[in-house]
DNA sequence: GCCGCGCATCAAGAAGACGTCAAGATGTGC
DNA sequence: GCACATCTTGACGTCTTCTTGATGCGCGGC
């Protein structure tokens, strides 16, 4: 119809469900990966990369909310929860999560083929090749699949938000990010108005990934404009 | 970005529903336009572009799934149905029709503005690969996307206010810019009889970004009257 | 020639942004 | 409940940037 032959990985573990959307999508020209798990969702993810994620919420081994946060790490691919939980909260932590849609069990076929498409007509508007999954700066290397970062060969351990911020400055390597951009991403949509969260942050990453942090070369300030992640150019 | 709220055109003929929207929005930092009918907003969407249109499906003079179609013949706003109909078929017809996403009333407010993230956030997806601007005057190299100007290859520090100059002056180049509008738009409206600024730092970027700054060639003075980016003709 | 005007330049101080440290709060796993 | 890691929050010193005033230059009118 649409996008004949989109791939599209499936991340449920009720197998009757599975089986559910996998008959109606296939019927419908689409390629399908499947997943029962957060873990397989993720490797899954990179081995085969999908033109879209179908994702459930209650999973065996961890929330699909991480796994939505997870693929947003370094991937932009088109997110739909469908989920039996219809709370509220629920639907804005999946959304602000990085999820592009959430569809409540039970739902019908179409609906979910429609909200398909708006999905697929954005990723085409976005026309995003960022789908890097390892970046080297120096003697520093960043491993988004593995969530882990290398100085020198040694494991730098970083704690969440450090890792949030680099993986976010990472995936904007040489733009200039502003103090309420990093926030709105890093700490939610709600609070950007702390500044000063940033700093003390920036602060703590340099002392683990600058050799000299008082003199950074990587993370460097833009005085009254934010940061910005300095590349090899 | 988002400095001054994103402006949300609201088409709902029902003045009770505008007015619940209209309270919870703008507490939340958004400004709004308002419209009735299909009509008035097709008009508003030419007079005040908005960056995202709220439609309610039942309007007087027509159905709101032709409001989206005619926006969607020339713009790319995200579009947000809000509608009392819950049947797929209508769910369907309007995210077919061009909208982005479908919430059935009643719905919470923090869903709706949890959907109204979502899509600011795609609509900045959209729009960064597009603005990928870049200007050349000569050996100087203006890159807008990372916010980087450069001189024979070399990264030129600019300050914010300096950079903003910049800017301004390359947006409107070989045009004559008044210290007026330089004021406006550097400084801000309330500022605007303060030429000395303007003065001061117009010397201050000559100095990196001119090979003689006491003989502009590309920030040329116009007495009298203001100054003026030259480009290449 | 002298004066007034607009512009360029310089420098000092004020204002604000940033980096750093450390203590208290919070949360997490055992 | 305790120990540990992490995050928040405040205080303070340092550095960048902006403002502001003083001064000099060039030009045109008188």
């Amino acid at each position: 119809m649409s996008a004949p032959g989109a791939l599209v990985l499936v991340v449920e573990d009720e197998p009757q469900m599975r089986r559910f959307i996998r008959a109606s999508l296939t019927s419908h020209g689409y390629r399908i990966v499947e997943a029962a798990s957060a873990a397989e969702a993720v490797a899954l993810m990179t081995t085969q990369p999908p033109d879209l994620v179908l994702l459930d919420l209650g999973l065996p081994d961890g929330d699909g909310i991480d796994v939505a946060k997870r693929l947003r790490e370094w991937s932009r691919v088109p997110i739909i929860v469908l989920s039996a939980r219809g709370r509220e909260d629920d639907k804005v932590a999946a959304l602000d999560a990085g999820a592009d849609d959430y569809l409540t069990k039970p739902f019908g076929v179409n609906e979910l083929l429609a909200r398909m498409r708006v999905a697929e007509r954005h990723a085409e508007a976005a026309a995003s090749p960022t789908a890097a999954q390892a970046l080297k700066i120096g003697d520093l290397e960043l491993d988004f699949v593995r969530r882990e970062v290398t100085r020198g060969g040694e494991v730098v351990h970083l704690t969440p938000i450090e890792y949030k911020l680099l993986a976010l400055f990472a995936r904007h390597a040489g733009r200039v990010l502003t103090h309420r951009q990093i926030l709105k991403e890093v700490w939610g949509p709600m609070c950007a108005s702390h500044p000063h969260y940033v700093r003390v942050h920036m602060a703590e990453l340099r002392k683990k990934i600058e050799a000299t942090p008082s003199r950074p070369r990587i993370l460097v300030t833009e005085p009254g404009v934010g940061y910005r992640l300095r590349d090899g150019s």
